[in-house]
DNA sequence: GCACATGCGTAT
DNA sequence: TACGCATGTGCC
């Protein structure tokens, strides 16, 4: 008779929650909680029902009185493996972030437990009439209290200290697999046809079904398809299944992420010789399960993709699984039909057009190794899948490979942990890698490949750098020098595509008093409204705030408030000015909102449906139309004048992108770039697409300025309602840092944050620069543990920040 | 994150 | 002196 108890995460997001809690696992749960399942736990004085995960079983030797017993069990297999256990615990002080957290990043949503809330009336005398009418007659009610009005809210406060009413908590059942409809025939060739002959001329439905079953003897069909294809009545074949003519069954429906039959298979390439020199490197790694990390820089169209599937096959053929990552962007059809033309049904697409249950069943395919190869944007880096052969990042400089909330993870991290837990190589593939990961392959760290030649020999495409200072003066318009006019104007006439590109970052559209130079800020957020010409509103794009846009200016009564900035929507206006003719397509944050617009868009550019696709950052990757023989940039300076050190490193890898979209196939492409600093180091090598030239001089820059590569970083950041505890929280935090730190280290601020105040919190942050800090980690944990008994002060840790400003 | 306890301010 | 509401505390 020995008791079993359970250490469990409970999905409460806070850092004093932050630990496992022992609850004790009942006889009738005995032998049937593992590690790694979902639980559902009752957690705090009014034992509210929470779901929590399982991270170990043990036998308590002595029971402590206070121990509460797990309520039900999720699962029968656990939903989380032992690596995804270890990973989870590995994430969670990596990047400082809770361990409940780090569990959901890991699972699709719909294994996610939904708590409710239940009302229930005990005694129904008496009740306050409010309550009554609210209940309308029934004994129990799911509520929201957040929906709820603020007296009704009292009143059933009242009402439960009252014991008239009371409130349960529910843990919404894991999510089923959809279930669909079959028909199983049962009659033979001769029988179907026999019955056939015996039906009335008039029923056509029952020949129309007799007729197919003759030919689908015990086979399964979905009745819903078989309905439409012999337009059938539900009624026919109920009539039918009476009559033992079939069996109807019902199996889980299985969602699939693409359509098999929409693909065509194709056939590995011949390799050039480049390509071949990689390929064998990485496959040798695969072969002989060497967790080595690759940096491949390979030129655009230098054939990245090709070798990329050589070598998931290579995994294949070793009886290995493989792991694909593209950023969400580039996850576009195109993309899809060469991995699944490829491997077929073997593959597990991951992405985020999936809806919740598509979703759930990929990750199923995956998990019950239905599923060897699989494709996805950053969070399929944690795909259950077994038995790793090869991980490839592509695009790995992209910063969507960052997780920018809790758990704010690297993508490439990730894969490396992954890579020595399951003994195999990582590829990252770049025309532009991320100048850590170059700095890494400098340093002998990863292994550096090199593609240098495109794979048709055509010359890049000729970019040229237009002086917007001269251009503005001359046309009065700063959007459209002549020089771009001219050139859409001739690829209009020779009915080739054009794409231009609007640089969005750091930049936005506000309202400017033109009289007194007011600007229209948040009230609760230290920051300028943005227009939304559409919805005609101003918005904060930081708490969401809306108002109403002023005609009048709030500070001086003036009438010249105007907005400033370009957006794609004044830019289409504009482009229709100059082009009447001309078919423009529009892609940015407005226009893919929807789920499957971005599709819709890029599929109507690619069937020629239109001639200009005009489009912010999104329209820069992966795209792949072989009739677009010019590429324009509007502004390229708005990302460079950023006041963030990589400003030049990701304008130089926007450019570069972009011009890569011209010219892919037989036509001989043009790039121009429109600029205010033509002289800029950037903009120069973009222009001549020479990332090793850029590598080298943004090193340089970086290593006068102390910055990354050459050091590590971390933000410490406070947020407080009163700003001198935020502030205060910080200076002691810096002088604790001096005696912990060693001299090599540097710490930057305490400084207020670019967005002092957001939300009503104010928000300071300081930056430690270091190399190589023993200390460092243990210091910050207990900086975490102590700051949570401090009310009001909020700090949050963020490992190698994107921003420092 | 959430329920309940605590402590202060205001109406009575 | 009671109640209302904001702020604080601990969760197994």
């Amino acid at each position: 008779m020995h008791l079993q108890a359970a250490a469990v995460i409970v999905d409460v997001p806070a850092r004093q929650t932050d630990r496992p809690f022992t609850y004790l696992i009942n006889e009738n749960l005995k032998d049937s909680v593992l590690p790694g399942m979902r639980v559902v736990v009752p957690f705090g004085r009014a034992d509210r029902l929470i779901q929590g995960f399982v991270v170990q079983v043990f036998s308590p030797k002595t029971v402590p009185a206070k121990l509460k017993a797990i309520y039900a069990v999720q699962d029968i297999e656990p939903v989380l493996n032992n690596e995804m256990l270890e990973l989870a615990q590995w994430l969670a002080t990596r990047t400082f972030s809770f361990q409940i957290a780090c569990f959901q990043a890991m699972l699709p949503n719909a294994l996610r437990g939904k708590t409710k809330k239940q009302l229930v009336v005990t005694i129904p005398d008496q009740l306050a009439p409010e309550i009554v009418e609210f209940m309308a007659g029934k004994p129990a009610k799911i509520i929201d209290t957040k929906q709820l009005s603020p007296e009704l809210l009292k009143k059933i406060h009242q009402e439960k200290s009252a014991g008239k009413i009371e409130i349960r908590y529910l843990v919404q059942a894991t999510a089923k697999p959809r279930q669909e409809k079959i028909i199983i025939g049962q009659l033979t060739r001769t029988q179907a046809l026999t019955k056939k002959q015996q039906q009335r001329s008039n029923a056509v439905q029952r020949q129309r079904l007799l007729a197919f079953l003759a030919e689908h003897y015990h086979q399964a069909i979905s009745k819903s398809s078989l309905e439409k294809k012999l337009n059938l009545s539900a009624a026919t074949l109920n009539r039918a299944a009476d009559q033992g003519w079939l069996r109807m069954q019902e199996r889980p429906l299985q969602r699939r992420a693409y359509d098999l039959d929409q693909i065509t298979s194709t056939q590995p390439k011949k390799l050039s010789v480049q390509q071949a020199t990689v390929y064998k490197q990485v496959a040798m790694a695969v072969e002989s399960q060497a967790a080595t990390t690759f940096l491949l820089e390979g030129v655009t169209g230098s054939g990245k993709t090709e070798v990329y599937l050589q070598l998931i096959a290579a995994a294949l053929r070793q009886q290995r699984s493989a792991l694909l990552l593209v950023p969400e962007i580039s996850l576009t059809p195109q993309m899809v039909a060469q991995v699944v033309g490829r491997f077929g049904k073997q593959v597990a697409l991951l992405h985020s057009g999936l809806s919740a249950g598509e979703r759930l069943d990929e990750w199923r395919r995956i998990e019950n190794d239905q599923a060897k190869v699989v494709v996805g944007a950053r969070s399929a880096i944690f795909a259950p899948i077994k038995n790793l052969g090869i991980i490839i990042i592509d695009e790995e400089h992209e910063s969507s490979y960052q997780q920018d909330n809790m758990p704010r993870y690297h993508a490439r991290d990730v894969a490396l942990w992954r890579s020595k837990f399951h003994h195999c190589p990582v590829v990252l593939g770049s025309a532009t890698p991320a100048l850590e990961s170059r700095a890494r392959a400098q340093k002998k760290v990863y292994h550096w490949l090199r593609l240098t030649q495109r794979i048709n020999t055509k010359p890049l495409p000729e970019v040229s750098l237009i002086d917007m200072r001269h251009a503005a003066k001359v046309s009065r318009d700063s959007d459209f020098s002549p020089q771009l006019i001219a050139a859409i104007k001739q690829k209009l006439q020779q009915k080739e595509q054009i794409i231009l590109l609007l640089n969005r970052r750091g930049y936005a559209s506000f309202v400017m008093c033109r009289d007194c130079g007011f600007v229209l800020k948040c009230p609760n957020c230290d920051i300028t409204l943005t227009l939304h010409k559409d919805q005609q509103v101003m918005k904060c794009h930081y708490c969401g705030h809306e108002e109403a846009i002023p005609h009048i200016c709030p500070e001086c009564g003036g009438q010249k408030i105007r907005y400033y900035g370009t957006g794609t929507q004044k830019v289409q206006e504009k482009l229709t000015k100059y082009f009447p003719t001309s078919r423009i397509l529009r892609m940015d944050v407005d226009t893919t909102r929807k789920k499957g617009a971005h599709e819709k868009i890029l599929a109507a550019f690619g069937a020629h449906q239109a001639d200009i696709l005009l489009g912010t950052q999104m329209i820069a990757k992966g795209l792949d139309y072989p009739d677009v023989t010019l590429v324009g940039v509007l502004n390229a300076d708005t990302s460079l004048s950023l006041p963030d050190f990589r400003a030049s490193e990701q304008t130089f890898q926007l450019l570069t992108q972009v011009s890569g979209r011209a010219g892919r196939a037989q036509k001989e492409g043009k790039v121009i770039i429109q600029t205010f600093n033509p002289q800029h180091y950037a903009l120069q090598l973009a222009k001549k697409q020479d990332y090793e030239r850029f590598y080298a001089f943004e090193m340089q820059l970086r290593h006068q300025g102390g910055y990354p590569p050459y050091y590590f970083t971390i933000q410490v950041a406070a947020s407080a309602v009163v700003e001198k505890v935020a502030l205060k929280a910080l200076l002691q935090v810096a002088a604790e840092l001096k005696t912990v730190l060693s001299p090599g280290a540097k710490i930057l601020g305490p400084v207020p944050q670019m967005i002092l105040k957001i939300k009503k919190r104010y928000r300071y942050q300081l930056i430690i620069k270091y190399k190589h800090e023993e200390q460092l980690n243990r210091y910050l944990q207990t900086l975490l543990e102590r700051s949570q008994r401090q009310t009001d002060l909020q700090l949050d840790i963020v490992r190698e920040p994107h921003n420092f400003i």
